[in-house]
DNA sequence: CCGACTACTGTTTTT
DNA sequence: CAGTAGTCGG
């Protein structure tokens, strides 16, 4: 496709004014929005007033590519806004109270931070899981709730238990933050809005810098980031988003897609330019998307359509389990490589869940086909790399006092628990950082007398550090942290795949150091320690994710976005994968149809040919399950093989399943009005409840449980409904209830499966595993074994 | 204070 | 199943 249809050249042309361009999958966007940049320095814009915001590393990197190759040379500001706005901070920082050489939290540090508040505050860590107080915290960052406004809206209506502990963590974790000169994720965001909304010169000094302001993947913006973007686009409001509501999914972070509409209600005059016209995906395939999505409520979008050839069907494969589906579909892409028809970057597999990899990943290597994994832990995540850079980051930024706590007993130098706790509460009561009392350590009469000789040495031994990367020379900085700290002797076991497997992975950082320094040499910036922090801090896996390189690519259907394969594989099309679990017990039909769309991103990144893959039984933390088919197959036309003898499975009607959605909804409105008390309770309180709550049932299952046991359910918000699960069931959790609740041949009831017949009951620690016979409904012959929320029924 | 062992729990998705 | 928080003996 050499020239532009239409629309795109509309969207190329428009000058200056808001332009919201809703472009479909595969309709050429990027080319657009490429085009479009160089029109706008065609007309004598200067390059540095154009700003260009992308969600990750991969799309900006692309899209930078892309301008060059089209005006070689010209550099255009394109960033994540997550850089973008680390670069901003480090130009302003004293306007939100940090330091320049603020260092970055990953996320396994805020888990920590959170971790250590609430010991701190007294909370039970094993009750209450640090890293849901943690997603609670930064749901209501994403929604710009400041942890008063947290407070004050709690201080009318009592939240769940874990707003509780929200309640009293949320300031803490802020303040913190802030005196650790840190940010995370979210802060990172949060302090450009606070700067942009509270100094209105500054605002208009960048709103005039930037007159040119386009946003990519506009659905997924957030509360804050519609709110820098916004402010960047006041005085002069050329402001460009291209998105598309139908891809939207990101809404568990906190992604508004209301905010396309939004965007022309805050700017007059928006123009609206639609591409609905499909250039990536056969006939079959479009018609498959198409089909799907429009089962979703949607307001203004045309249907997508295409002028590509029609193509082989769109399959549904049935295998008998998660092994089988791995080889078949390795031995498939084997084979057609070996027959000369495709290369190997041509096959992508998607999944729900990067638990599903692992299966494929196996099969691939047992069949020697070369891949890719765009895994969710990231390289900058590996312990051994993490110790590392929390090495480097105190060095950069004295104060990082989780930096400190992870590195300063390793490896291990005979620095304790208590220790660093005397340590702590010394540096509370002087205002210090733990550096600073380190050093002091002499002075300090709490700690113990062979402590004091370790603390000092660590805390020289980063002083030192901190000389040497004054030079700038972050390779050469790390070689000397390994030597000094002897690092490599930490896993000098030469047999040991673990061992050779962390050293490859410190090589590896060494390497990134280097390749940072180079890829430093010409630009702006010279190199130095706080620049590859920040790389490091910023990159996650997908970034590495290379499409020419020779390799099958691997990947959950999220980190598929923007990109296209011309055959792909996705895999576990099932009910409790996608739609995910969660998604249905949450009764949110919202959540629901985020899954739809998730689906149809996967779906619509392939060119060529589509595979669907199901099984009929799957592995799922140790327990195998029969599984059951995802409620959007019969929403697509497409061709269902079973590969193993069986027949084929009959698929649900979606009749029914939307009859149950909307039944949900009804329950989850209900749910949210139930009324509820006035007062949070205090820590004391929760503890007593939550006592209680043990030995009667589990604190999750609010609704159901908590009234049948007599615990006031005005005080909890229930939590969960069930339309469908196929999942364990969570509660009730003592050994009683599942023995008389659930003995074996005690019959029961299943909102869904209705009557069925108890297997066994099993229990372990507060987790109450029921097994029950269903006659399953939908599959006459066949009996479903499902692990769900009960209600018994009949006398025991 | 350290390491080895046990018990328990559960990531859906990510900048 | 697998990763880890927590416990216990040295």
């Amino acid at each position: 496709m050499t020239n532009l249809t239409e629309p795109q050249q509309q969207a190329v042309d428009h000058f200056e004014g808001p332009l919201m361009v809703l472009a479909g999958p595969g309709s050429g966007k990027t080319r657009v929005i490429t085009h479009r940049i160089a029109k706008l320095l065609a007309r004598g814009v200067a390059p540095n007033s154009i700003l260009a915001l992308t969600f990750t590393n991969k799309a900006a990197r692309e899209m930078a590519e892309r301008v060059d190759s089209l005006l070689n040379g010209v550099r255009v500001e394109v960033s994540t806004f997550h850089r973008f706005c680390a670069r901003l901070l480090r130009r302003f920082h004293d306007h939100v109270g940090l330091k320049n050489n603020f260092t970055i939290l990953d996320s396994s540090d805020q888990v920590a931070l959170v971790r250590a508040i609430m010991k701190d505050v007294g909370f039970d860590t094993t009750t209450h899981d640090p890293r849901r107080i943690l997603n609670r915290i930064s749901k209501a960052r994403n929604d710009l709730i400041t942890a008063e406004d947290f407070r004050m809206q709690h201080e009318e209506r009592v939240g769940d238990l874990l707003d509780a502990v929200v309640y009293e963590v949320f300031p803490e974790y802020e303040r913190l933050l802030l005196h650790n000169n840190c940010v995370d994720f979210d802060a990172l965001l949060l302090h450009v809005v606070d700067m942009l909304s509270g100094n209105d010169e500054l605002r208009e000094y960048l709103d005039l810098q930037f007159r040119f302001v386009l946003v990519d993947e506009y659905q997924d913006t957030n509360l804050a980031q519609y709110r820098i973007v916004r402010a960047l686009s006041q005085h002069c409001p050329n402001l460009c988003a291209t998105g598309d509501p139908d891809q939207s999914i990101y809404g568990w972070r906190g992604a508004r897609p209301e905010n396309i509409v939004q965007f022309e209600q805050d700017f007059g005059g928006t123009k609206i330019v639609s591409l609905d016209q499909n250039f990536r995906s056969t006939a079959s395939i479009v018609r498959c998307a198409d089909q799907l999505i429009s089962h979703n409520p949607r307001r203004h979008r045309n249907a997508l359509h295409t002028d590509n050839e029609e193509g082989p069907p769109v399959r549904m494969r049935v295998y008998s389990d998660g092994e089988m589906e791995a080889n078949e579909i390795a031995a498939e892409i084997a084979e057609l490589v070996n027959s000369g028809k495709r290369k190997y970057s041509d096959f992508a597999v998607f999944y729900r869940v990067n638990a599903l990899s692992r299966s494929v990943e196996t099969a691939l290597s047992r069949h020697q086909v070369p891949f890719q994994v765009a895994s969710g832990f990231s390289f900058y995540e590996r312990a051994e790399v993490r110790d590392l850079i929390g090495y480097l980051r105190l060095i950069e930024n004295s104060s990082d006092d989780v930096a400190f706590v992870r590195i300063v007993n390793r490896p291990a130098r005979g620095i304790g628990d208590k220790t660093v706790q005397r340590l702590t509460e010394y540096a509370r009561q002087n205002g210090v950082s733990l550096l600073d009392a380190a050093a002091k350590a002499a002075d300090i009469p709490s700690l113990t007398a062979r402590s004091r000789k370790p603390l000092k040495g660590f805390s020289d031994l980063i002083h030192k550090l901190q000389k040497k990367a004054e030079s700038g020379n972050v390779r050469k900085l790390l070689e000397r942290l390994i030597d000094e700290i002897d690092y490599f002797k930490l896993w000098k076991d030469e047999n040991d795949e673990v061992d050779t497997d962390r050293k490859a992975n410190i090589y590896e950082l060494l390497r990134a150091a280097e390749l940072y320094e180079d890829a430093q040499e010409d630009a702006e910036h010279p190199p130095s320690l706080q620049g590859f922090l920040e790389l490091a801090g910023l990159t996650s896996e997908a970034d590495s994710v290379d499409e020419h390189k020779g390799a099958v690519t691997l990947m959950t259907m999220h980190a598929a976005k923007g990109l296209e394969f011309p055959v792909v594989f996705v895999l576990g099309v099932e009910s409790g994968l996608i739609p995910h679990e969660r998604a249905i017990r949450d009764g949110d039909p919202a959540s629901f149809q985020e899954e739809r769309r998730l689906l149809f991103v996967a779906v619509t990144r392939a060119m060529e040919e589509l595979n669907l893959t199901q099984t009929r039984q799957r592995d799922f933390r140790g327990v195998r399950r029969y599984t059951i088919a995802s409620p959007f197959i019969p929403e697509m036309e497409m061709e269902v093989v079973a590969e193993d003898d069986q027949p084929a499975p009959q698929m649900r009607q979606p009749s029914a399943l939307d009859e149950f959605v909307i039944k949900a909804k009804q329950r989850y409105q209900a749910a949210q009005s139930v009324p509820t008390a006035p007062k949070i309770m205090s820590a004391a309180d929760l503890e007593k409840k939550l006592a209680a709550m043990k030995a009667g049932s589990a604190p999750d299952d609010a609704a159901g449980a908590a009234g049948d046991k007599g615990i006031e359910a005005d005080r909890l918000r229930p939590a969960s409904f069930v339309v469908e699960s196929i999942g364990q069931m969570e509660a009730p959790a003592t050994s009683t209830d599942a023995d008389s609740l659930f003995a074996a041949g005690r019959p029961v009831r299943h909102p869904r499966y209705g009557r069925g017949v108890v297997l066994e009951a099993s229990e372990g620690g507060s987790r109450a595993t029921v097994t029950v016979l269903f006659e399953a409904d939908d599959r006459e012959e066949t009996f479903v074994t499902a692990h769900c929320p009960l209600q018994p029924i009949g006398a025991g």
